[in-house]
DNA sequence: GTCAATTCGATAAATTTTTAACGATTTTGC
DNA sequence: GCAAAATCGTTAAAAATTTATCGAATTGAC
C-alpha cells in the first residue's frame, strides 16, 4: 500500500475489481497479478504494481493475493465504502440514464436530485426546477455536480454550481468549462472515445490486419 | 501534417474543434494556437504541435491558423465528414440515450439499429429483436458495435458481434470483453471516470486549497 | 529436507507524453 | 523600409508511464 497512485493506474483499478468480483463469484478464492494481467490483457508488471498500490496486506509468492481482501482494499481505495451525494443537471436522455444508472450505488455515489426546466419523474426518482438546484445544493453541501445540459447552457448551469458550493463536476457536454482554481473538471467526452476508437479501426483496416 | 498523432492528442482534438466551431460563431477568423491553449488551459506548445499535427496549411506566424481551414483539417482528421455505420445492442435507459444523441451524427457516426429483447421504438427509431443483429450487421456490413446490455450478456454479445464482422466494439459495460486479435475494444468506463473525479475531489478537500 | 516452479516486490531501462527553449517568419506601427 | 511584437515550428529536456530484469520468498512435488 502505498498511498499514491497515477491517474491512469486509477483507471484500472475498477476494472480489476470487476474483475476480481466475477471471480469470486466462480469460487476463486486466491489470485495473483500474473492471472489478473493474461486475463485482461494487461502487462503483468502493471498490474502488480497496481495492486501493490492498494493492498493493504500484499500478497504471498506462489499463492497471490486472497480474493476477498483485495476487493475489500480496492473498493476502500474507490471511496466505494464511503458514500458520496451528487445532483445532476439536465434531465434529457442522458441525464435520464445517469439518474437511472443503477451501478452509481455500487461506487459510491448517491444522486440525490435532478434539475430542469420541465418537473418530471424518472425511475422514481423526482425531477425538480432548475431554479432550486442552488438552495438544495447548499443545503445538503453536495459536492459533486453532473451536467448534462445542452452546450449552450453548460457554462452557465457550472457557474451556478460553483456558486453554491459544488468542489467536482463530471461534465457530459462536449464544451470546455472555466472554473476558479480548487474546482474540478472532469470531462466525460464521447466525441474523444469515439475518435479514438475510428481512428484505431481505420488504421487496422488500412494497415491490413483485415483485408 | 505529420498524419501519426498521439492517443492522448487525438482525443483532444474533439476539444478544439468544438471550441473553434464556438468561436466561429463568435465572427473570429483567425486564431493561434496561444489563444487556444490560454482559453481550454493547457499547455501552449502542447496545442500548437496538436494542431500542427492535424493541418495541412499550417499556421502563419503572428496571425494564427485560419479558423475554417482548421476546423475544416480536424473534422476531416477526425473521420467527422466520413460516416461510419453502428449498431446497438441494448436498448435500456444508457441504450437510448446513445440512440437519441443527435451530437453522433456531426461526429460521422450513424446508428443504424439497435436490438434488445423488446422491440419498440426510440425517438423514432426502430429497436430490433436480438435475433436480428446478426443478419442485419452481415448484409449491411457493419464494423463498430456499441454494447449497453447488461454486464451478464456483454460478453455473448460481443461474441455474435464479432461473428457477423463487426470490428470495432465500443463498450459501456464495466466488464473486460475477450476478443480475437483484429478486433478493437474500446472500454467507456463510468465506473474509472468517476473513481478519477472522486480520489481528485478528495485530494483537494484534504490536501487543503478547501477548508 | 531439497529442488523446481511460481509469484512477489523492487530497481532499472525503455517508451510515451508533456513542457521548455530557441531561432525563423510574418505582421504592425512608425 | 525597419524595428518590435507575436507566433510558428523544431529541437531538446523533463516528467510520467509502461515494460523488463532480478533476487527473495513461498508452495508443492519428490
Amino acid at each position: 500500500m502505498n498511498g499514491t497512485i497515477s491517474k491512469q493506474a486509477l483507471r484500472r483499478l475498477p476494472f480489476y475489481l470487476e474483475y476480481l468480483k466475477k471471480k469470486q463469484t466462480e469460487g476463486v478464492r486466491n489470485i495473483s497479478a500474473t492471472t489478473v494481467a493474461n486475463d485482461l490483457k494487461l502487462n503483468e508488471v502493471q498490474v502488480r504494481k497496481d495492486l501493490a498500490a492498494v493492498s493493504l496486506t500484499g500478497g504471498k509468492p506462489k499463492t497471490g493475493y486472497v480474493a476477498t481482501e483485495l476487493i475489500r482494499d480496492l473498493e476502500s481505495f474507490l471511496g466505494y465504502d464511503n458514500t458520496k451525494e451528487a445532483v445532476i443537471a439536465g434531465a434529457g436522455k442522458l441525464g435520464q440514464a445517469l439518474l437511472a444508472y443503477k451501478e452509481f450505488e455500487r461506487y459510491g455515489l448517491d444522486i440525490v436530485a435532478a434539475f430542469d426546466t420541465d418537473e418530471s419523474v424518472v425511475d422514481g426518482k423526482r425531477v425538480l426546477p432548475a431554479e432550486k438546484m442552488s438552495d438544495l445544493c447548499s443545503r445538503l453541501k453536495i459536492h459533486i455536480g453532473i451536467i448534462c445540459v445542452p452546450p449552450e447552457c453548460a457554462q452557465q448551469v457550472c457557474d451556478e454550481m460553483v456558486a453554491c458550493g459544488i468542489l467536482a463536476i463530471w461534465n457530459f457536454t462536449s464544451v470546455h468549462l472555466s472554473v476558479p482554481s480548487g474546482v474540478l473538471v472532469q470531462y466525460e467526452n464521447l466525441a474523444a472515445s469515439l475518435a479514438v476508437l475510428s481512428q484505431n479501426l481505420e488504421f487496422e483496416i488500412r494497415d491490413g490486419h483485415i483485408f
